[in-house]
DNA sequence: TGCACTTTGGCAACAGCGTTGCGAAAGTAG
DNA sequence: CTACTTTCGCAACGCTGTTGCCAAAGTGCA
């Protein structure tokens, strides 16, 4: 919570404390959850979030949803989130293919959309179809909704805060395209963010309770990270952080594309590609216990297409590698799980625009 | 800027506004700040800037410090921070040594002490001689001065949270000792903060003015880091980041003390003790690089005992890795440069305790 | 020397935040 | 039906930063 420049006015105060209890709301899903209990929560009087509560009904945010059982006095009345009360839209642009979800304050997927992209065919072009496909989805918003705002997601690395992309991979014409001011002209003003794909999921993943600090590791054409430090997605100043595959492992190793040699990256994909999963998965574990030494880290999670071939074996194999740096230093060892979905990505370029609604990712 | 549970009250709001005020004076230094250009710097209005001052004046931690000159007009009171107003005692403990400073708010050292110390004498012992120690500083204090707190700095991994040793390298009966609780116990309820020497090197560094995100590797008999993002120490949940050594970078390589293989520790000081320091510098390198990448951060600071026997090399030799990457991925480099200075963990760990007075590391 | 102007910064009134005191509402227990 | 417990809103309050206004303290020009 802090203004520009870090001063703190009232102004501040209270958005600050509001997107607090719209969080609470959200976490409780649609059982709700009561006047006091979000006191207890947040740390605030319950006449505080009495008064706040008061202000998001009257706003349309929240709404009471029935009763608790009594216990031995007057019951708790329960409050919940209404997700009908804002939409955005979240774009998932790969090298050839595109996915766009509609997703409520909630979370939930209400609408899609999904078809081939050619991100070789020009900025103007993507540009053109990208906006269609959120007007198309603009146009599926219930009666009386508003959109909030479209985020977008894709490979490459690419400057967060100016939204503006430099070198993806493969396609030099997009270079320093301004992607987020470009499609938010097109959409006539409509707020745009644009992210990595990784961090997509990664917001994505944090939003949807995984908490604490985590990397979502990525193994697909390529390789890349998703860091979330203490609950909000770590980008680092210039927004470039989580080039994970690129971490050098093999000191004079086998060359990478990006030049330099022994990149987890070139080894991991090497050996997939000579059939050797096991080494791939250690190879990836090793990438993954330096990430978890340096930063101390509760868990790590494996995704991407490369993994979904073999889920166990490289589950298995980057968890042996952590364990047996967890018995040597005697801290608790990150644990690892698999994930998967095919609207993830989307879904979490969505969370690029609601998740600021609830504190996060501000 | 946040409260129990995440909610913020007025008290709360106060604080932190209060805290931004006083780092911006410490930080103008001697020569002092005007009121009008504290409410620029913080976003908050003059009148405000007025009322937060007037307090910290009447509570003796500000003072006004004449006027500039006129730009038209009446000429801008400039107001600067009472360093005397608090004090902290910082302690360094090494395997062999033991330097203590007594530093003011602005973190001037005042007074010092130096001495032998045998961390294998048992916890009791040191614990004596800790503690005689503050007490000879706090004896220094200028008349009607207060100890706000001692932070102690040493090696091995901990628990800063908790203020628990584990693992002080080479002395197991340290194990679990409750450091932080007992000294603090021993010194009649002064509070006391326990962290990492690496920590406190970049805790001293980041309020000394080095802004953004950086690590401060040290290489000395061992290799660590303290990692400072956007402007605040990153510790982790379970506050053992920085674990930089123990980085694999040459997978199946040498074995290392820790049990695993190819660490940066190992190949680093193996190459050192070959008198090949270049090609240290280059594993060293290798290993800031991949810090770089995976966090984004804008410098990295190199030093320790066994930097200063060959600066320029390791200097260069870093410099040289990370430059390379750079031109690789188009991003800035982070730059590398040499720091020194014996008394430079005490006066970190002064910070431990003064820092928070400040907003910051709190 | 005097007057107009600019800039700083305090005083007073104010709006808005969370807090406190109190009482109505809505249950359970006997 | 009465006593008790628990929830929760209303009203008054204290404290925050904000706004409107004016005194203070300079410069610049006639």
């Amino acid at each position: 919570m802090r203004g520009p420049g870090g001063g703190a006015n009232l102004l501040v105060l209270r958005s600050h404390n509001t997107a607090l209890v719209l969080d609470l709301l959200r976490t409780a899903g649609p059982e709700g959850i009561s006047r006091l209990e979000l006191a207890e929560r947040t740390g605030l009087t319950p006449q505080a979030v009495s008064k706040i509560t008061a202000r998001l009904r009257e706003e349309g945010l929240a709404a009471e949803a029935g009763r608790r059982a009594s216990t031995g006095g007057k019951p708790r009345t329960v409050l919940r989130l209404v997700p009908e009360a804002g939409h955005a839209v979240g774009v998932h642009l790969d090298r050839d293919e595109l996915r766009a979800v509609l997703a409520d304050l909630d979370g939930t997927v209400v609408a899609r959309r999904h078809g081939p992209l050619d991100l070789g065919a020009g900025a103007e072009a993507v540009l053109t179809r990208v906006a269609s496909v959120v007007e198309e989805l603009e146009a599926e918003l219930p009666a009386g909704g508003s959109l909030l705002g479209a985020g977008v997601a894709l490979p490459g690395p690419l400057d967060h805060r100016r939204g503006v992309l430099h070198r993806v991979t493969g396609f030099p014409e997009w270079d320093g395209f301004p992607l987020r001011d470009a499609l938010s002209a097109r959409l006539g003003g409509v707020p745009v963010v644009v992210d990595k794909d990784t961090n997509a999921v990664a917001l994505g993943l944090a939003v949807a309770g995984e908490g604490g600090s985590f990397a979502y590791l990525h193994l697909g054409t390529g390789l890349g990270a998703g860091l979330v430090i203490g609950g909000s997605v770590h980008r680092g100043p210039r927004t470039g952080a989580g080039e994970f595959g690129h971490q050098v492992v093999q000191l004079d190793g086998p060359p990478c594309g990006c030049g330099d040699r022994g990149c987890v990256e070139a080894l991991c994909l090497a050996a997939v590609a000579r059939g050797e999963t096991a080494e791939a998965a250690r190879v990836l574990g090793t990438g993954a216990a330096n990430l978890v030494g340096l930063l101390d880290i509760d868990r790590v999670l494996v995704g991407g297409r490369t993994v979904e071939g073999a889920p166990e074996v490289f589950v298995s194999g980057v968890r042996g590698v952590l364990e047996a740096r967890a018995r040597r230093t005697g801290e608790e060892c990150g644990v690892v799980r698999l994930v998967s979905g095919e609207e993830r990505v989307a879904e979490g370029a969505a969370q690029l625009v609601l998740a600021p609604v609830f504190g996060q990712d501000g």
